[in-house]
RNA sequence: GGCCCCAUGGUCAAGUGGUUAAGACACCGCCCUUUCACGGCGGUAACGCGGGUUCGAAUCCCGCUGGGGUCACCA
C-alpha cells in the first residue's frame, strides 16, 4: 500500500499571487484531490526583508477567491505545524546541528564581497562561477578559533563532486546532472537563518511531502535538493516540474505585461471559475476537445502525464471567452450581487434599496443586458442607458441613422403613437410600432435603428421593444422628443 | 559563458511510425436577426532547419537554430 499522497504549495509572501503560482497551486490541489491526498499550504518567508504580512493576506484571499482550499496551513494548522517558515527556525537549526555533527556542512568565512570578486574573476576567465572551496578544508583548530572569536560565517553543504544525480521527474522523465556541476552551496546564512533550499528540503522532509510539484525554474536546483535529502539520509520526494507561463513576448512574466496577478483579474471582473478553467488549459489538456472544465471535472481528468512540457504564452482573449461563458450562465440575482457596490457607487441604486419595483426592474435590465456581455464591465456599460439620461449619440450611428431629413418627424410620430399604448409591454409596443412602420411605408430597420439610437445613444443592445418597455412610456417619449429637437437644432453633430 | 529544459497555425493544444495533421481562442465570410452579442455553417493559418534510421517520419537518433530556466547569504 502506497503512502498517502501529500503535496504542498509554498509561496513566498513578497508580492501578489501570480497566475503562474496560481496554476502551480491548482495543479497541486488537483493532484491531491484526485489521489485522496493532502494539500498543504506553506509560507516560505525565510526572506525576512521582503516578506510582508499584506502579501500573506493577499495570497490567502486569492486562493479563497479561486476556490482552492488546503488541508493544512498557517491559518488552519495541522499535524506538522507551524506552516510558516519564519516560525520554524528551531527545526531548521536542529537539522543544521545534525549535519554539523556529521561534518556534512562546514562553516565558511568568506565575505560576500570576496565571493562576488571570485565570481567576477571566474566570469572574466570564462570559468563557471562556482565556489572556490576556500574554507572547505580549514583545520579543526582554525575553524574553532574563528568561530570562537565570532567571525561572521555561513554554512555550506559538503558535496562530493563525483558521479551524477538523476532527477526522476514525472513530467520530464529522468534528468541527469553531473555532480561536478554542483558546488558547496550555502545552506545557512550569516544572519543565522536558513536559505530557501535548506528550509524547503527540511520542511518537505518533516512534513512528509511525497510529491513536489513546482515550476520549471526549480528544475536546475533540484540536484542540490537531492543532495540535501541524501545528507539527511532520506529518500527525496517525487518531483514534477510544470512549465512556466510566459508573457505574450515570450519573456518572463512581470508587472509591465499588464495583469499578472490573481487579484488584478478579480478586479477586472474575471470570475474565479473562468480563471481556474483557463489556467488548467494552459499547460494541461484533457485529451479530448473539451474546453469548459470546472473544478470537479478537472479533478476527475487530472493527470501529471497530460501536463505539457513546454512553456505557454497566456492569451487574455481566451480567458475573456471563458469568462463570458461562465458569466452568462449565472442567474441575474448572482450578477446583481456582484455588481451591487459598483452600481451603488454610480448612483443607480440606493445602498439600502428595498423597493420591490425597483429591484424587479433592475433584475429585468440585468437579465437583458447580461446575455450580451462578457463580464461585469460590459454589463455595467450596457446598463447605462437605463439609468442615465442620453447626452451623446454614437458618432457613426448618427451619420447612418439620423441623416434622413425625415428623422425628427418620424421620431415624433413614434412618440405620439407610443403615448397611447397600453399596457406598455413589449408585444403590445411591437404591434403598435410595426403598424406605424407600415403606415409610414418604411422598412422595419429604417425606423427601428434611429429610434434605438435616440433612446439609448448607442447602436447596440437588447431588442428595441424590450428597450422601450424597460424605459417605460414616459421616458421613451421624452427621449424621442429630445433627440428630435436636438437634430433640428443641429446640436448633435457637434458632439 | 557552463549546465538543464523545451520546440505542431498569431495564441492554447490533440497527435507517441502509416491521419485529408483534431479541437478551442482570435481573425474573415455566410446564415439567423430590428442592432450587438449568442448560436449555426464555412474559410485563412502549423509540424523551426539540416542530416540520419525506416518501405514509411510531426512522431525515433544526431547536429544546428531559436526560446526559456539556472548557476545569489532571493524564493
Amino acid at each position: 500500500m502506497d503512502k498517502q499522497v501529500r503535496v504542498r504549495f509554498a509561496p513566498s509572501p513578497t508580492g501578489a499571487l501570480h497566475i503562474g503560482g496560481a496554476r502551480t497551486a491548482y495543479f497541486n490541489w488537483l493532484f491531491a484531490r484526485k489521489n485522496q491526498g493532502v494539500f498543504v499550504l506553506r509560507i516560505d518567508d525565510t526572506d525576512r526583508a521582503r516578506s510582508t504580512e499584506e502579501s500573506y493576506r493577499q495570497i490567502l484571499d486569492s486562493f479563497q477567491w479561486l476556490g482552492i482550499d488546503w488541508d493544512e496551513g498557517p491559518d488552519c494548522g495541522g499535524p506538522y505545524a507551524p506552516y510558516r517558515q519564519s516560525e520554524r527556525t528551531e527545526i531548521y537549526r536542529s537539522h543544521l546541528q545534525k549535519l554539523i555533527a556529521e561534518d556534512k556542512v562546514y562553516p565558511c568565512f568568506c565575505s560576500a564581497e570576496q565571493l562576488q570578486a571570485d565570481r567576477d574573476e571566474a566570469a572574466r576567465e570564462g570559468r563557471p562561477p562556482r565556489y572556490s572551496g576556500r574554507c572547505r578544508n580549514l583545520s579543526p583548530e582554525e575553524r574553532a578559533r574563528r568561530l570562537s572569536v565570532g567571525d561572521p560565517h555561513v554554512y555550506r553543504l559538503r558535496t562530493d563532486g563525483g558521479g551524477e544525480t538523476v532527477v526522476h521527474d514525472l513530467i520530464r522523465g529522468d534528468v541527469v546532472f553531473q555532480n561536478s556541476e554542483i558546488d558547496d552551496f550555502i545552506v545557512w546564512k550569516a544572519d543565522d537563518s536558513p536559505t530557501y533550499h535548506f528550509a524547503s528540503c527540511v520542511d518537505d522532509l518533516a512534513m512528509q511531502i511525497t510529491h513536489v510539484i513546482r515550476a520549471e525554474e526549480h528544475l536546475s536546483n533540484t540536484p542540490r535538493h537531492v543532495a540535501l535529502f541524501e545528507a539527511f539520509a532520506a529518500e527525496p520526494p517525487v518531483f514534477a516540474h510544470v512549465p512556466m507561463i510566459l508573457a505574450p513576448d515570450r519573456s518572463k512574466l512581470s508587472k509591465r505585461h499588464g495583469a499578472t496577478s490573481v487579484s488584478e483579474y478579480r478586479d477586472m471582473g474575471i470570475l474565479p471559475e473562468a480563471l481556474v478553467n483557463y489556467l488548467l488549459l494552459l499547460g494541461f489538456s484533457p485529451g479530448d476537445d473539451r474546453e469548459i472544465v470546472d473544478r470537479e471535472t478537472a479533478i476527475e481528468l487530472f493527470s501529471l502525464d497530460r501536463v505539457a512540457k513546454h512553456a505557454a504564452v497566456y492569451d487574455v482573449k481566451k480567458l475573456e471567452w471563458l469568462n463570458a461563458h461562465y458569466f452568462r450562465a449565472q442567474s441575474p440575482d448572482v450578477v446583481i450581487d456582484q455588481i451591487w457596490k459598483q452600481i451603488v457607487h454610480l448612483g443607480y441604486v440606493a445602498p439600502d434599496e428595498v423597493d420591490r419595483h425597483v429591484l424587479a426592474w433592475l433584475r429585468t435590465v440585468v437579465e437583458f443586458v447580461q446575455t450580451r456581455s462578457r463580464g461585469t464591465a460590459d454589463l455595467i456599460e450596457g446598463m447605462r442607458p437605463y439609468f442615465e439620461p442620453v447626452t451623446t449619440y454614437d458618432e457613426k450611428g448618427v451619420r447612418k441613422q439620423f441623416s434622413d431629413k425625415a428623422t425628427p418627424e418620424r421620431l415624433r410620430a413614434v412618440a405620439q403613437r407610443l403615448a397611447g399604448v397600453a399596457p406598455f409591454t413589449a408585444p403590445v409596443i411591437e404591434s403598435s410600432f410595426r403598424a406605424l412602420i407600415d403606415e409610414l411605408g418604411l422598412k422595419a430597420g429604417q425606423l427601428i435603428h434611429p429610434v434605438r439610437l435616440a433612446l439609448t445613444g448607442v447602436t447596440v443592445g437588447p431588442g428595441l421593444f424590450d428597450v422601450i418597455a424597460m424605459l417605460g412610456r414616459e421616458e421613451t417619449c421624452e427621449r424621442l422628443a429630445t433627440a428630435a429637437n436636438r437634430i433640428d437644432a443641429g446640436t448633435i453633430a457637434a458632439q
